[in-house]
DNA sequence: TCAAATCTTGAGCGTTCATTCAACCATATC
DNA sequence: GATATGGTTGAATGAACGCTCAAGATTTGA
């Protein structure tokens, strides 16, 4: 009955998942070491021993985050729906609904990062760049597959991280005001610019 | 030749100053109370003498930003152009202008802000809200301004949200990739929009 | 079975944190 | 010139910070 795994791989993970937790809740530097090993039932060595520092236990929380993208946040869109435009509007109401329930009280994890400490750990804001670019990329799939529905004309790229503002800017007021009002407005729009794009296209493919 | 104001005025403003500064380049948690004082050449006394605390600190703070609202961010728009929609656009270049020098380094103060306190510390979260509603206040008012250039169907008040989510999401990735590209790219496509929507009217207009 | 390697323990390090307060100074009022 | 008021001084506070390390426990490999 020997564990599977050496003892470090489960120590590892209560660290990471206190420290992501933490770090989600209550920011960066609002959280203590102490707190993070108190939830994690670990001894400052322990820590110490898997992440050089503070800093670098953020850059493996990010890491993770990069890893857990798919299976937690795109693969449930993709089971939702198949439709590539239909699956943008499922990923920014799969948002909606999971911080609805808290009153928008904690934010998107990797946006409230990126604000914190973008400038002052050089290191850490590569790992954010690669969260937001690893998002956008489902995103650019999804139109590209839309193929001729929506106007050649269109920057797919710059609609993909439109897409991505939407959700982080709209996520921001929406913790500003606890509501969900700006955030559904500004969804809302999206939705009505898409569908401008849609007729569009589809105007065009009649005519020729 | 005596100080035509009480010495605590001076000194209220250097403290202000020193720490609107400091909360934009660092944030709050990573501004200690000791930067604050030597940058404005304060002792802890004066400081504690004019607020309670770093708290009491970052709410005047955030009721100055609302003060200088109009003067600093909104005066030069209109300024710049008399044109409503104009105005929405030459906003949010303002923004880019002022934000590429530093590479996108310090972002939005509000915004920042908005992120980092609006769980942990209630009495803020208002006066953020505050500001942002202010800022969308007057992207309304030339929303408004605009008549039926723009559809009558349009939610108006959704759009003005939608400029703000434009503005902080844009800026957000701005800082992640130290790059304009997405900013750009967010701003292009609400220009886009916004042109569809102006077209749209026009027809209806000449129609009927 | 034993030595080497790995991981855990937890008291305690030096530093920095936000804040306090008794004493001191400058001006205004009478 | 005495008194009151408002502002300033800056050393000192206890608590919390991120982190260390010698010692012990456990696992690994031969």
């Amino acid at each position: 009955m020997a564990p599977p795994v050496p003892s470090s791989t489960d120590t590892r993970s209560r660290i990471l998942d206190a420290a992501a937790r933490l770090f989600h809740e209550q920011g960066f530097n609002a959280t203590g070491v102490s707190t993070i090993l108190r939830e994690a039932g670990v001894n400052p060595g322990s820590l110490y021993n898997l992440y050089p520092s503070k800093d670098a236990l953020l850059a493996a929380v990010l890491e993770r985050y990069t890893q857990l993208l798919h299976p937690v946040v795109m693969a449930p869109v993709e089971a939702a729906t198949a439709d590539p435009i239909d699956r943008i509007f499922a990923l920014l109401k799969q948002y909606r609904d999971w911080f609805l329930p808290l009153e928008f009280r904690l934010g998107c994890p990797i946006g409230n990062l990126a604000l914190e400490v973008a400038d002052s750990h050089p290191e850490i804001r590569p790992l954010i760049q690669q969260n937001f670019d690893g998002w956008c990329g489902y995103v650019k799939k999804w139109l590209a597959e839309a193929g001729d529905r929506l106007p050649a004309s269109l920057d797919r790229d710059a609609l993909a991280a439109t897409v991505l503002t939407v959700m982080e800017g709209g996520l921001m007021q929406a913790r500003s005001s606890r509501s969900a009002v700006a955030y559904d407005a500004s969804v809302a729009q999206l939705r009505s610019y898409i569908d401008l794009l849609l007729a569009r296209a589809s105007g065009e493919r009649s005519r020729g």
